[in-house]
DNA sequence: CTGTTAGCGCATTCAG
DNA sequence: CTGAATGCGCTAACAG
């Protein structure tokens, strides 16, 4: 059992409760000979020293706090992932919350987080320009880092989600598309969704070509309440509806990899070839995405490392005793994974020459 | 900040500290006039108790420990997300932490939540019949659950995934399956995998069909390193061997929908026609499948409610201040879902016929 | 290098 | 119904 405290162990090893804390806390402030009996002590025992104490003692809690939308997505699951990992690489555990894209949950879910005392917290809003939870976090000394949020003000970790549209779209028109359509997540609960949105009206700018009216699909991750089910699987039916049309677009950009496999899904059942018929686009590069078929191309996003950046900003940060600066903001690389979900513009359907 | 304690609460209140703990704690026996002055305080002054020290004076953290194999597998995120939502709901906050199918990181992880005072640990251990973890968690007072895992000596919520496999392996004799094989990942690291492909075995006995070899694959959400990767994909290459033989199986299960869907990519990348040419069949029923084409054919289990099922138990058990108790396991029902994977088994190749 | 001691912020006896 | 006092288990001064 656990019930055995530091006195124990210091009785055991015949030394004061401070020699204990020491070998513990400091090791090096210890002598060797002491040290190895106080270890042997805590071995032979199976001390382990009680979290809460030490946290309420010292200040700190050796624990981070995490507020992600929602596991549902993989591209959180991995970035979870990478969080865990380095958070107990460092010897810290984590406190995660999930806010299901409510406001309101991302506030309780930071006052919950400094009430416990956590070290740091790394963060998802839904848009760091008006977040409560933010403001809220700011009146702090706690440090914190959003993760795939992106504002000068505010230290985040991401990538480009604009840059990265632009260029997409210029590739796509390279491989000679013209009707492009981009499928988006609701646009007001994500500040990814609205820069990637803009980054294709840009990309379609630049590239001279007439952007599509955007859709909006509604999604399985946002909101708690299931929606009604289709006998036949998900459906998009507006998506569905735009495939069907003879002017159809010979691309499809979904603002996230689940949204393009739902696209994919929808080209598929209306009977279209991918990539022959239709290319079909993500972003975000879930791991999952390797295992299907046709691999979806995707803008891959390093979702893990996005992740072990935010702990090591965060960790970096209490080492100093200080808040993690805007300025250390940092712009991961992203890659275009072509997948096998993107070919050339097919040159049948009434396309304008030209 | 939170730096505003229960003194200060007091104090804005006119009372002692020991009525603004109560106010928080047991409000009923606080009188009407004077809970409304300090609930007005607390407000007033943003008070939030702290956490640590609540738990260390209290022994109740108010923290549920959580242990699981990866957050790759959705089957394992969903999970968490109902353990999450139920915790939250609860007024707990989880600590999770992700093993990586590692037995060593099993042992660290119960050690850790039982130093951080947790009140109770849902865990999935690689068996729970040989299980470091479960041993030291057993000298504890701690109440615990199982998940997925099943074992008579431990609470455990999951499914029934030995009878959920002969009874699918009967579905298919009647679609007129005979060649039967089974994918799996690492048996020695998993029991679910064991019971699953147990089933199987027992399955085709009953149906008087023969067993083909058991194909036991590297499975991406096992083991830590990455694998070498393929530049077109992820590729099953004992699977891609098995499905060029002409006496090539009719119908493919693999041990959980990870592996049945790299089984249908493999399937695809071959030529072959799913579900025309070869029936795929999963396990676990994650939700990701409704998103794909074809719907992967799935044993479906409900993972949210899994999740929440060990919660609701833990809770009960943690308000009577007792463990879990084997009795207390539930084996929740699965369902199988046909999805567009499954189909009668084709009559051509090389079929006997009779 | 090691021991002694004083709280961290709160919940909980025990009086009143 | 409310207040004063005690200590949860540990770390951090400060002595020695």
């Amino acid at each position: 059992m656990a019930n055995v405290g530091i006195l124990d162990v210091a009785r055991a090893a015949q030394v004061s409760v401070a020699t204990v804390s020491r070998v513990l806390n400091e090791p090096e402030k210890v002598g060797e000979k002491t040290r190895l009996r106080v270890q042997a002590a805590i071995d032979a025992l199976g001390y382990e020293p009680n979290a809460s104490a030490r946290s309420l003692r010292s200040q700190r809690s050796r624990v981070i706090g995490v507020v992600l939308p929602t596991l549902l997505n993989p591209v959180f699951a991995e970035c979870l992932k990478g969080i865990a990992d380095t958070a107990a690489r460092g010897g810290y555990a984590i406190l995660p919350f999930f806010t299901d894209y409510h406001l309101e949950r991302e506030s309780q879910a930071v006052a919950l987080l400094l009430a416990s005392n956590v070290e740091g917290i790394v963060l998802v809003v839904s848009n760091p320009a008006h977040s409560p939870a933010l403001v809220r976090l700011g009146k702090t000394r706690c440090p914190y880092v959003l993760a795939y949020n992106q504002h000068p003000e505010h230290p985040c970790v991401t990538v480009n989600g604009e840059q990265a549209m632009i260029e997409l779209i210029r590739h796509l028109a390279t491989l000679g598309h013209r009707r492009i359509a981009m499928v988006s997540g609701h646009l007001h609960v994500s500040d990814r969704a609205q820069q990637r949105s803009h980054g294709y009206l840009k990309g379609m700018d630049k590239a001279g070509l007439a952007p599509m009216p955007l859709l909006e699909v509604p999604f399985m991750d946002q909101g708690e309440e299931e929606q009604t089910p289709h006998s036949d699987g998900v459906h998009l039916a507006s998506v569905a509806r735009l495939l069907r049309q003879p002017e159809r677009p010979t691309a499809l950009i979904g603002s996230n990899d689940l949204i393009a496999i739902r696209c994919l899904r929808t080209a598929q059942q209306i009977g279209l070839q991918v990539p022959n018929d239709i290319s079909v686009i993500g972003f975000d590069g879930i791991a999952l995405g390797a295992e299907l078929f046709p691999r979806p191309a995707t803008i891959a996003q390093p979702n893990e490392e996005i992740g072990r950046q935010c702990i090591g900003l965060l960790l970096e940060a209490v080492a100093q005793q200080k808040t993690v600066s805007a300025q250390a903001s940092v712009l991961l690389p992203y890659t275009f994974d072509r997948g096998e979900s993107c070919a050339p513009a097919p040159c049948s359907p009434r396309a304008h020459t030209g």
